[in-house]
DNA sequence: TATTGTTATACTCTATAACTATA
DNA sequence: TATAGTTATAGAGTATAACAATA
């Protein structure tokens, strides 16, 4: 039963957190864990993770690259990149190639399989994106990333 | 030393995750993780993490809340709370108060140190984030708050 | 000597179930 | 029966050090 107790304040739970609303960085952590909680819901659909999702459009986009560059690309550690690598490598969606020239590298190469897989994963996430921020006009999607990529660009500069 | 096999389709491997980009969740992913590595070498002069301070400024601005009602603001487990609450009461900042009329809940309330800690900690967030955003123009820092906002309204509900 | 991929490991974060005391 | 706080625990995610192979 709900009662003055349930009340602080005066105001309702839901608007508690209105003065850390303020701050950009919260307003990213919170706006993020919505995004992250659909887009996991859709990848699940392919068998992906947000991560492994990254990494294999990132390996169709630029076949042949090492697990360095794609580790340093995707701010994660080499070595808990291998793991995933496993995984894809796993279900013949890439493969480590050898590099002829410095045997230490492996170029990642995505199959046919791989490739497909990263298309319709794609298209499934730009849907999930468009419904997603469809609360936003298409000026404001766009103000945001926009935005987004200023800021990255300036601040990790 | 550098070679051609640096290159991964003629681009340099700092502009290697352009596709993602696109996407606003990926933005907001690494906007928000150079926001989080700024904030922490921040907040930890006050011995506080992100969470930690966003529960000691929700319970000075909300003093007798319930922990049940702070989970649910900052949307963690009333079980992930505990530790943090015991941190926050073990270091003075805050105490679990006992409510009169329902002897299941604590009412949070802050100490005069609690207080004190987070208005210092508070300024000095106002500070990096003045700081980390001075790459923005002061339309652009409102915009983006604002486009965040509405987001979480429109998304969340 | 330095780099690439790898293994092992530890630490944090998060999610779930079950318990207790109260209602 | 249901709720508030708690405990225990397992699963992710992340960071670090050290190793073998190769440069």
């Amino acid at each position: 039963m709900a009662s003055i107790g349930d009340m602080v304040a005066g105001e309702t739970t839901n608007r508690i957190d209105t003065q850390l609303s303020e701050f950009i960085g919260y307003g990213m952590k919170r706006a993020l864990s919505i995004v992250q909680a659909d887009l996991s819901r859709v990848l699940s659909e392919f068998g992906l993770r947000a991560v492994s999702f990254s990494a294999l459009s990132i390996i169709v986009g630029h076949p042949g690259l090492t697990q360095t560059q794609l580790a340093d690309a995707l701010q994660i550690e080499r070595s808990n990149l291998v793991t995933l690598i496993d995984e894809l490598a796993g279900r013949n969606l890439i493969i480590r190639a050898p590099v002829a020239q410095d045997r230490r590298r492996h170029a990642l190469m995505p199959t046919p399989a791989g490739k497909k897989l990263a298309v319709a994963a794609r298209a499934a996430v730009e849907t999930h994106e468009r419904d997603l921020f469809s609360c936003l006009t298409g000026q404001e999607q766009d103000d945001l990333k926009r935005l987004l990529k200023k800021f990255r660009q300036a601040a990790s500069a």
